[in-house]
DNA sequence: CTGCTTTTTTACCATTTGGTAAAGTGACGA
DNA sequence: TCGTCACTTTACCAAATGGTAAAAAAGCAG
């Protein structure tokens, strides 16, 4: 039985914790850079720095590593949705919604790839979250949206395809990082000219 | 040796070119929802309706039936960017290149999530092409963009981001289907929706 | 130091996977 | 009808991969 059972009873020690986080580290590395089922569990030690039978004392298996990963980047993930204030200037709230996904695509890319790996296969392993964590968070804001059209603050369009509009042109900086930057060599900080041009786009979108 | 060589002397018969397109077809719905690596040559045997060591008759190996995809792929999918005419009208040139990628989306998604498969891993069997394919079309297309903004004719944004934001909000409905059909469940044709969205989005951020 | 627990290593194993050799089957022209 | 060439199957193989057992080493409380 791995120690990941056993801590529910006793608090992990200080060697379980750094080592926890090394793998976990190497796997968002391995995971994100080929997919589940290209990432082996010897790339992910070698990158962690330990053996492959120490890994799996750790953690209950390849499975397990990647589920435990995926748990942890919802809640970041949605961080940003969640920060859209109902009450305050649609159009501000909206575009620093675009600066938020913007930053994290900056910031953790490999996060970024991760999901889209995930997605991308069909979600074999985040179905359920995608009900329970994604869909009311999303059901929710696109209503806040919705509202704001009615009340004459933003011109009005579907909620929902504004929505993915965000994420799919913030979330592209990432992903499809390999092809941004082919076509802009040498650019230094493609991802300031991308926030400067996303948010005159979704400013005259919603600007009436 | 494989069929494969010799055909560049011989003509290929009436059964090569059933087969052989059998084993695309199949390799291409394998490849685009595991990945390369995540895809076995047992799937694309059974898929395609041939034993492994048949398939391996018509090509030289696993990497030999990517590599074969991904060339067909990218013609096809150079072919709406390099429709845009640069003596057309701007908007409405823009404006149909955004609805032939969506149509693309809807009728090849597949095709799409074999390439965003393939750019998410880094490239690794396309850089070539990206450099020599895609890189010189991406730079005249921006540069014909950038004159109709000289002239004045559209407003002026920055003619790369304007592109790469096209690829990401068009591809979005094919490479994360799986999460906008969570998101929009029961909807029957949620490509409609995008396209008008995306008319929109699209038609403001250019007319001054 | 000592005994006990936690952590790490060594040596394996069963399965999967890309690939091959060679025998067998079928089609088709002379 | 026969021989030749194109195609297909059967029976394999070596390497890679996820995982395990058990011994060895390292911490650590007393």
């Amino acid at each position: 039985m791995s120690v990941e059972k056993t801590a529910t009873a006793k608090k992990p020690s200080r060697i379980q914790l750094r080592n926890r986080k090394k793998i976990l580290d190497a796997a968002l590395e391995v995971f994100s850079q080929h997919g589940y089922r290209g990432a082996t569990l010897d790339q992910i030690a070698e990158h962690a720095g330990l053996s492959k039978p120490n890994i799996l004392y750790y953690f209950d298996g390849k499975e397990a590593i990647h589920v435990t990963l995926l748990n942890k980047l919802m809640e970041n993930w949605l961080d940003p949705l969640h920060e859209m204030n109902p009450n305050g200037d649609p159009l501000e709230e909206i575009c620093a919604y675009v600066r938020r996904k913007m930053e994290m695509s900056r910031e953790f890319p490999r996060e970024s790839r991760l999901f889209a790996n995930e997605i991308l296969q069909g979600a074999p392993r985040m179905a359920p979250h995608l009900e329970t964590g994604l869909k009311p968070l999303f059901d929710e804001k696109t209503a806040v949206i919705q509202g704001w059209m009615d009340a004459g603050k933003i011109n009005r369009v579907d909620p929902r395809h504004l929505v993915f509009s965000i994420w799919a042109t913030t979330q592209h900086y990432a992903d499809f990082e390999a092809q941004v930057s082919v076509l802009t060599p040498g650019e230094k900080d493609i991802i300031q000219g991308a926030e400067t041009y996303l948010d005159t786009l979704f400013r005259k979108l919603l600007t009436p």
